[in-house]
DNA sequence: GTGAAAGCGCTAACAT
DNA sequence: ATGTTAGCGCTTTCAC
């Protein structure tokens, strides 16, 4: 139940690297026979040096292994080239898919990427939030539930932050923050009315939470579709983000024969969904349809291979991160900010209504 | 295929902040009518301040919504409170886990985390490696493969660093560097047991990439355990970290019908098996039986479920965060770092041998 | 094209 | 117990 004797502790412990340890700006300067300030422009390849002195101090920068320090270029108010990611979850496909695309998008510009995971319960302040950034002070909120648009809404006005968030309601734009979102709305309709043309009489959704108090546009696709075809309307089943939830949530559903499809929040939801229908002996597709959100890389694999909604989470996370940049840096006129739409994908566990 | 128009950029965008904007102790210290030193040293949490000093620095600071700057405090050379996780992967259930258990244990701790993922070919040289680190200066290495071996390798050695890596071959201590690890080889053999202690003749192996030339001990364990038992053993399979890697490595041993036990290194390397065992006809576990590694969320949810050696990722994260914190601040004291040792989850997936 | 001066916000000595 | 003096390593001005 507890640790082991895992652990190699041999170093020499050196002191922490303080002060004359690195080598500075100065040193290489010193080195290269020119001012400090040459070797500043150079590192941040500004003009005005001439040719051969940006190459003979380029040399030295390499000789001497020099690198500059964040904290000192931070401070001295040099442009900013760092972001803080603040997201409720890391395990979620979603949130961990638009986190990897901040950060390949962020390293490509050669920034430096900080993380920090909301508690449900923290960060309602501006103080609570701003302490968890890292040196630059620009931030990417991941908002697809409360916490996330909490901590959105904390941090003050004058901060470089955008949000990857849910997609808002229609004509309800939210506040005056620049932010990403993935019309999702409509990829939902698309698979109830794939569901309803393969004749099942409805469509059960379980949902993932929500950002706000208000229905998500994910579950209102969902409600447009039905609505159009003159299907009834369920109610919808709140579930989590996990299979354990979504298991949970689905035992009771598919206990009901008169249930023959289910639409899942994500797929990982799917997944529990799955599970409960092999235990309640419910043949999936041949006597229930499942459909998920994500296209995660486990969903093809899976038996049934799940049929599900891709949904570009690390485009979005790229977009974002992109957009972040621009704000930081108008001139950078980085490629503008793209991601795929939602796809249905279609695979074995979903099929024609029984009987 | 391509982006879409859901954006919103109505910020007044202001400046990134610069100068004057944010509050600095200097104000505070004002405000409070004491020396911005006093400030200081009240932020730190330093004695030699009368408690009523305290208290008044304290409500000024919130009322002031005063935030410490961090670029200055690094600058400054206060305590080092940032760290960097290098990784090579944050898809991988391993990977990610274990960012989480760091990242939950930094932030009990107030400290940053930076994140930086490693591409194959980069991080060769220190200074590729230093680059990526934020202000702090100080990093945690997960290196279970290649890459972040060579990262772990590229760092000078006066840095603050420690490793979260494969478990070394015994007696074989890895350089001298604070590492963590979890201890796979006898878990590994206990899986391997388990299938022959149900009438296999053998058991075929799947191997995840491993950090070295050399087997990895989790390969070790498996050959251990069929040696002792006087099995056959078949040459291992390299597979890579994804369902889809674990799919094609499996098709060929599935077709096998002379192959009635598979030991999968990671959990999604098993989906994949699971995958190909159901396309080929093999009914798991009837037929076949299949074990994987990590014990990660979906597992206890697939059809069959699977059975798995639960692998304590997040509790090696904290440890990993936990040595460094002890590496940078010896009185920090805290408390010592432990995980969970591996664990065999019997479910649905292994069963006696076929006939 | 290059250098010198000033200061970013903070902490670590030293005073007092 | 509190204030004062120096920097930390860098990027700005602004001179030359």
């Amino acid at each position: 139940m507890t640790g082991s004797g895992n652990i190699n502790t041999d170093t020499p412990t050196t002191p922490p690297e303080r002060g004359q340890g690195a080598t500075s700006i100065w040193e290489v300067a010193r080195a290269a026979g020119v001012s400090h300030q040459t070797v500043s422009r150079v590192i941040n390849g500004k003009p005005h040096v001439r040719p051969e002195t940006r190459a003979l101090v380029l040399a030295t920068i390499e000789e001497l292994g020099f690198t500059p320090n964040r904290a000192a270029q931070a401070l001295a108010g040099g442009p900013v080239r760092a972001v803080t990611v603040l997201t409720a979850d890391t395990a979620a496909y979603g949130y961990a898919a638009a986190l990897r695309g901040i950060e390949e998008a962020a390293r490509a510009a050669r920034f430096t990427v900080g993380i920090s995971v909301l508690e449900p319960d923290a960060a309602r302040q501006p103080q609570d939030v701003i302490e968890r950034l890292s040196a630059g002070r620009a931030a990417i909120v991941i908002a697809f539930e409360a916490a996330g648009v909490r901590a959105l809404d904390a941090l003050p006005e004058n901060l470089p932050v955008v949000g990857v968030v849910e997609r808002p309601a229609s004509g309800h734009v939210p506040d005056g923050r620049p932010q990403v979102w993935i019309d999702d709305r409509e990829a939902a309709s698309r698979a109830t009315r794939h569901l309803l043309g393969l004749g099942h009489r409805t469509v059960h959704y379980l949902s993932i939470p929500s950002s706000t108090q208000r229905p998500s546009q994910r579950m209102q696709g969902w409600q447009d579709a039905l609505r159009a075809a003159g299907a009834p309307v369920p109610p919808q089943h709140p579930a989590g983000w996990t299979p354990r939830s979504g298991y949970r949530a689905a035992r009771g559903l598919v206990a009901d024969r008169e249930v023959t499809a289910i639409l899942a929040g994500n797929d990982d939801l799917a997944i529990g969904v799955l599970r409960a229908a092999r235990e309640a002996g419910r043949d999936v597709p041949g006597d229930l349809s499942v459909i998920g959100f994500d296209d995660a890389p486990q969903s093809a694999y899976l038996n049934p291979a799940l049929t599900s909604v891709r949904l570009d989470f690390e485009g979005l996370g790229r977009a974002g991160f992109g957009l972040l940049h621009n704000l930081l840096d108008p001139n950078a006129a980085a490629a503008p900010p793209v991601w795929d739409e939602p796809e249905l994908i279609l695979r074995e566990s979903s099929g024609p209504a029984p009987r």
